[in-house]
DNA sequence: CCGGATCCTATTGGATACTG
DNA sequence: CAGTATCCAATAGGATCCGG
């Protein structure tokens, strides 16, 4: 591995050597929603140099985390099986990451990749066994996501479809991810507000109060990438 | 903070701003072993310049990960209650980067620390589960923990003591800590050797062969780590 | 336009020396 | 022992350019 190393034999260092530099790890927790491509990563890491972006790729695929494959004269990146074993380090980061997070700044984005993991992290399988199958739509923000909870397997994805239940939420829907406020709790205070009805999407409806006006109305920044602004 | 963040509102890019920077995790892994003064986690960490040392410790305290706090006139550092929630976190990625470790290098030390950590991370506690509560005595190479497992809790530390049972390993633990190997095997091929008695320590014996052998003596290199040597 | 490569500057990390 | 200060090397950031 040509990145420093730390000197030390244990599975921590050889992690860090592996995933440490900047970036990398935000790059699987992308390719940890699918397989994507060099622009996709570039809109999703809204602040990454192309430089840095291209030399972690060549790093990440000389480790063996993923690799480029070509899908019919486009090339895309995607986790190798072992790459994939990451998912867990990004969840336990993630979930605790979010207990630290705020209000979301100006010039902070949410992007659809990032708003499936932390999404993901939060899944309880536990309580979600109790359920029954049910598809949502989610607009968290400015991320649209399809959601499909069965049995203690749950599916988020960016997108849209049919679905049993709508609902949106603003920023405060990371007190409701970090396990602070109970779901009762959120559709009550209207953090969660949902869209009744067995229909398309969420496109009919405005977000709650809490996201600021200038919020409501899709500004797209970069390819798929939104800004909750405030 | 200070640190350079991603422009993401999300989980990941938080945590990743709070404890993303080289050395800092390292750090983290070492205080959830028990707080430690400046001069044992400079010694824990052997390449860290003491510059980034003292300037990870200042962030992190500000970062609420860990404090300084005064025991009988020495400051040691402790994990806060938030800092300690890292745990997973340090475990998955220890998990995961023990599959990538090969052989030990030439200049790669193992910590008491490192060591212990390590061994947390390939803790089953189904496994455990059913069977009876046994104190062990293990020189993983050069260093030397006391393991106590008793129903689904597992205690490791380093240092020494009564135990019920003494065993010695070499490099090739890392096969038996990554799953790759079964306890039964490693002890049938030689990888783990037994050193039966209810006595007090491992020190009356020598490490199985697969350790070569100027490594076999204890050869301090800095306060409390060892260098396994090739 | 996509998928990078190159160049240059700004920031950070690393090694060593030094101090209360 | 517990850190600072200094200087230099390495890395990240930003802009631009290039080939398909």
């Amino acid at each position: 591995m040509a990145t420093r190393d730390y000197g030390q034999y244990s599975g921590v260092t050889r992690a860090l050597e592996l995933v440490g530099e900047r970036w990398a790890l935000l790059i699987v927790r992308d390719l940890l929603v699918g397989p994507r491509r060099y622009g996709e990563l570039a809109a999703g890491l809204p602040r990454i140099p192309s430089n840095i972006l291209a030399a972690r790729l060549k790093d990440l695929q000389a480790a063996g985390i993923l690799r480029r494959a070509p899908r019919s004269r486009v090339i895309v990146y995607e986790l190798t099986p072992y790459g994939r074993e990451l998912e867990p380090v990004v969840l336990a980061l993630g979930a605790w990451g979010y207990k630290a997070l705020g209000d979301p700044q100006e010039q902070q984005i949410i992007t659809p990749e990032s708003m499936t993991m932390d999404l993901r992290s939060a899944f309880r399988a536990d309580v979600a066994a109790g359920l029954p199958a049910t598809a949502y739509a989610a607009r968290v923000g400015p991320a649209e996501l399809l959601i499909r909870v069965d049995g203690s397997a749950l599916d988020v994805r960016p997108g849209d479809g049919l679905v049993d239940l709508a609902f949106a939420t603003g920023p405060d829907i990371r007190r409701l991810i970090s396990g602070e406020l109970a779901p009762e709790k959120a559709i009550a205070t209207g953090v969660v507000e949902v869209l009744r009805g067995r229909g398309s999407s969420s496109t009919d409806s405005r977000p709650p109060s809490t996201w600021p006006p200038e919020a409501r109305g899709p500004q797209r920044a970069r390819r798929g990438c939104l800004r909750p602004s405030m």
